[in-house]
DNA sequence: TATATCAGTATACTTAAGTATAGTAGTATA
DNA sequence: TATACTACTATACTTAAGTATACTGATATA
């Protein structure tokens, strides 16, 4: 009985703790998504490669400096692979590695959260969403 | 036959399409998380309702002013609750909403996503990843 | 020859986000 | 009387993030 109790309280105080690598592996998430570009660039590269000036078309108002320093920090954090071709003028094409694939499942609970949380706002009429300042 | 090809062409560019609501989704839960406070903060509330002084103390190296913004930021999107009580000195409660509890399970597939790129990484040898510059 | 394409880079600038430090009112304790 | 507590706010500042505009070199097309 005394046993059992203390099984419970180390079970309870498990739950209060948080381990460092879930917080460093929330923080690797944000970071994948950080700023106002990486979210509509892994978009559209979850449809398929694509190469640096389709990109820029489809990533509507971004800036090739913007496109390229994402895509770079895309690279080195090992979501987006870059492949050159030796074709006249030069093509390169960016895709998403296996583990940036996976963001996807990411992005779905943050749609099914999205779609949710509006409602639920919608319904109990509370003031309006704020629009984030896009800035990061 | 014919009807048939058409339907499953309708379905294949129906998945290609991403609906507007999806996108505005995202942002919504972006912005739950947005800067560099909100995920901290939401993060402590998960465990249970806590004052002002309790999370600036959990939340470590937060000013009041940063906290401050940041509650009001998630009171008004309805993702916390503040409570005000008539004691001396005043107590102020701060609760996550029904909706801010749902919160969860988006930094749950955080918390996956984010141990399968480190060891992905790892294994593969890719360079260290990157930290957040943690401004935004 | 003039223009367009590709995939970017360079420089200067603006705006957003976060920090540092001090202060507020009302009460309670030493 | 001096200090501490609560929950903040005010002001000034620094740093990060994003924008605007122009430009590169090699090649192809009109």
């Amino acid at each position: 009985m005394i046993i059992n109790k203390m099984k419970l309280f180390e079970k309870l105080e498990n739950v209060k703790k948080c381990p460092v690598s879930y917080v460093l592996a929330v923080q690797d998430t944000l970071n994948a998504f950080h700023g106002k570009w990486k979210m509509p660039i892994i978009g559209t590269l979850l449809f398929g490669k694509k190469r640096f000036k389709e990109i820029e078309r489809e990533v509507r108002k971004i800036t090739p400096r913007m496109l390229s320093q994402e895509l770079k920090d895309l690279e080195v954090n090992g979501i987006v692979t870059r492949t050159v071709y030796n074709t006249t003028p030069v093509t390169v094409e960016y895709e998403l590695t296996p583990s940036g694939r996976e963001l996807h499942h990411v992005m779905e609970s943050m749609i099914t959260w999205g779609l949710q949380h509006r409602q639920t706002n919608i319904m109990e009429n509370l003031p309006a969403l704020n629009m984030p300042k896009q800035s990061a």
